[in-house]
DNA sequence: ACTTTGGGCTGATCGATATCAGTCATCGGC
DNA sequence: GCCGATGACTGATATCGATCAGCCCAAAGT
């Protein structure tokens, strides 16, 4: 079988025995699958267990009483989903699959177990979560200070570095499930403005959205543009031996 | 001595045995004060040690190219600083105290000592973790989804919620030394808008906001006003006992 | 006593982005 | 072959919040 995304993600952090691959890979016994746009997990249900994602993309976000929606992060294979709704007994947002998607669900009880025969592999997880945070901040500050276009095309980098990380990017581009609409409810914008961005964007000549599919035209020139860095997403070998 | 702020707030999630709370005493021994405005630490340095915060106030922030910059979160008695910056080996972020602050520095080996001594500190501690990561969540759904007034609104509830749950707040109000130019940053807009809120606010009869002291004056409105939900920061009692 | 500084405050104007009100193309169902 | 749904796209208009330019007050410095 193909490594999996976990796998590969946590060995760019931790370089993995044999025995911890294998607790690893037990964590991915109880698998599902969900269809696009049914929710996973709902805002305020109490109890609940985790999963990581294996295939798709899914997104979690809050509703606001007048039915508009933030989307706090998308989530890619590789990453962990409602890791804090199992610890704060209460989850305080929803996950929606973006697409179809393949979990595997993992219990409290398992993780705790898994920690205490691989105890390096909480302080993986532990560092997962904190880059997960990372990119949570970094998105702040995208709504906060930086205005539609920087934004977008900050957005746009941010995933396309991540998808790198587990193999599915490159600085030429990537596969791009998402609709305006959700690049909207993530970037605080409304779509009809998502969609004049994208243009600019496009005419500029340095970043093409177009049929599930991003093409970065000029990195350079779009980095720059962005004022992307990488600092906190770079990993250029295993910290921990 | 008077309860420690970090012992108060651990102490809402996790009922403390005695040995728990001296481990937690052993990590205030490295005591230090900070002054008002010279950055604790700097985005971009590696290594580092975290700290807890003792007592007086302090905001995590990062700076953009052209000078802009975007508070992240500000921190008050009880709260962990830099603990991502010692799992990532690198800081994403800049921490200033916005008063003169005291703390105790952690090193990263104290912390994992403390953790195998006491076990259950380490679930307290990334509970508290989880609990800072929904305010950043909480904030960035500000940025993305509210106006200026909600936001604002909903932004000195969350400060006043989090006080009262280390005994410095209350629903009548709290002590609160930012200036308008430090929520300009933290909410993104800018300080004269701020202003311009803040008296709207004032003048509709929900909030105060004035020498040093925020006054709650009427909480039910205020709190229909901005949607605030205290679930993430509601605890009525220890979980784990 | 005068100046300087920092923080709070205000009016006028301008620009970025939302909102409204559509069109067009594609696709799956019947 | 039409129908409804969905997503991309656009022009016109409205609005929120930034920016500019400035005043006022209190505290600290000289």
């Amino acid at each position: 079988m193909k490594t999996k995304p976990l796998v590969r993600k946590l060995g760019a952090f931790v370089a993995l025995s044999e025995t911890e691959l294998g607790v690893l890979d037990g964590l991915h016994k109880r698998r599902c699958s969900f269809v696009a746009g049914r929710d996973l997990v709902h805002q305020g249900q109490s109890g609940q267990s985790a999963y990581i994602l294996v295939s798709g993309w899914a997104c979690s976000y809050k509703l606001l009483a007048d039915g508009q929606r933030q989307i706090i992060d998308f989530h890619i294979p590789g990453d962990f989903l409602g890791l804090r709704s199992i610890l704060l007994h209460m989850s305080d947002h929803s996950i929606e699959p973006v697409t179809e998607i393949e979990v595997a669900q993992v219990h409290v009880s398992d993780l705790l177990d898994a920690f205490s025969q691989a105890p390096r592999l909480a302080t993986a997880v532990l560092w997962a979560a904190s880059r997960d945070e990372a990119v949570v901040v970094e998105h702040l500050v995208d709504l906060g200070r930086r205005n539609a276009a920087e934004r977008t095309a900050h957005f746009l980098l941010e995933l396309g570095a991540r998808l790198s990380l587990v193999g599915l990017g490159s600085r030429e581009g990537y596969a791009c499930p998402l609709t305006q609409y959700l690049l909207a409810d993530a970037l605080g914008l409304s779509a009809v403005h998502v969609n004049r961005v994208l243009r600019q964007l496009r005419e500029a000549g340095m970043v093409t959205f177009r049929d599930g599919f991003v093409a970065i035209d000029n990195y350079e020139s779009l980095v720059e543009f962005a004022e992307f860095e990488t600092t906190y997403l770079d990993q250029v070998g295993p910290l921990l031996t």
